[in-house]
DNA sequence: GATAGCACGTTCCCTTAAGGAACGCACCGC
DNA sequence: GCGGTGCGTTCCTTAAGGGAACGTGCTATC
């Protein structure tokens, strides 16, 4: 489809794109991180075809999202698992799910609940501040060029 | 491409996905957050192709997170803006941006910055538990079906 | 009053990616 | 030997992206 490469752009963004923008990605990721980590149960779990998971698959790992275990010899068999890069995307996940819940649900209400561990309580995730723990929203911030910006 | 549709999958990743998950789309809604909000400057700052950025406006705007207005007559001319959904999406392209100045940052560092207004800092943005203010990662949640899940 | 230019698309052709099904292969259990 | 399992790979068809040219309604300029 000679789709223009995202990685080289002066933009987290584009660069966060080229990772995990291809289709199926997130979904890929998500399913890992629910323990369904295996070739078989990842293409059957999302009905995604074998030649694209493979691609998939290999790309993630390349990227250092994913690693690819084997987990048996003789036959190998393998399993794939959250790098501590990949970990820090499932709250890129999380925000989706926050999105998706709020404006895409169905009457039946949303298809997954979260509880939080620490409090114990069914939530979902909130942006803040990492200086000084305000919220941080769409309005809340002053878009500035940093050093890495383009020319 | 005979692409699978996401919109229907019992999953607000994947319905997050069927509205901004095709390329360019998440870029597209950068740039009008940014105030790159005409059809011709988005084309040239993003050099993306003239059909492909009809369609994905188009959509964006079917999807309720885009809105199309008009800020000349004769000739008619228009303008994008952000929506209320739509400006919640920014707080994914916020986290996009986190991770992508944490784990793809060349040597000349982030290409933006983001100074937040309330406390005037550089600073990026953390997820924390909407309910009882705790910090929520990964680890930190544990996944229960909802009353949404599929059969 | 013809010409150039601008903003916003639309149409056309070519290349490439996704879907789907069949095939391959190493091993295991019977 | 024979079917089953896990994990890909190959092949063909269809559809989506890239790029350039064209269209349209209007304004400004020579």
């Amino acid at each position: 489809m000679q789709r223009t490469r995202f990685g080289d752009m002066a933009c987290s963004i584009a660069r966060t794109l080229d990772v995990i923008g291809e289709p199926w990605s997130p979904l890929i990721l998500r399913d890992v991180y629910v323990g369904i980590d295996r070739f078989e149960q990842i293409q059957s779990d999302l009905g995604i075809s074998r030649k694209v998971l493979t691609e998939r698959l290999k790309w993630l790992v390349e990227a250092g999202v994913l690693e690819r275990r084997q987990y048996d010899t003789r036959p190998p068999r393998y399993e794939y698992l959250l790098t501590a890069k990949g970990s820090e995307l499932v709250e890129l996940l999380m925000v989706m799910v926050a999105w998706g819940d709020k404006w895409l649900a169905t009457e039946a209400g949303p298809p997954v609940l979260y509880r939080h561990r620490a409090c114990g309580e069914m939530s979902h995730v909130e942006l803040r501040c990492s200086s000084c723990g305000g919220s941080m929203r769409a309005g809340d911030v002053e878009v500035l060029p940093g050093p890495g910006a383009a020319a």
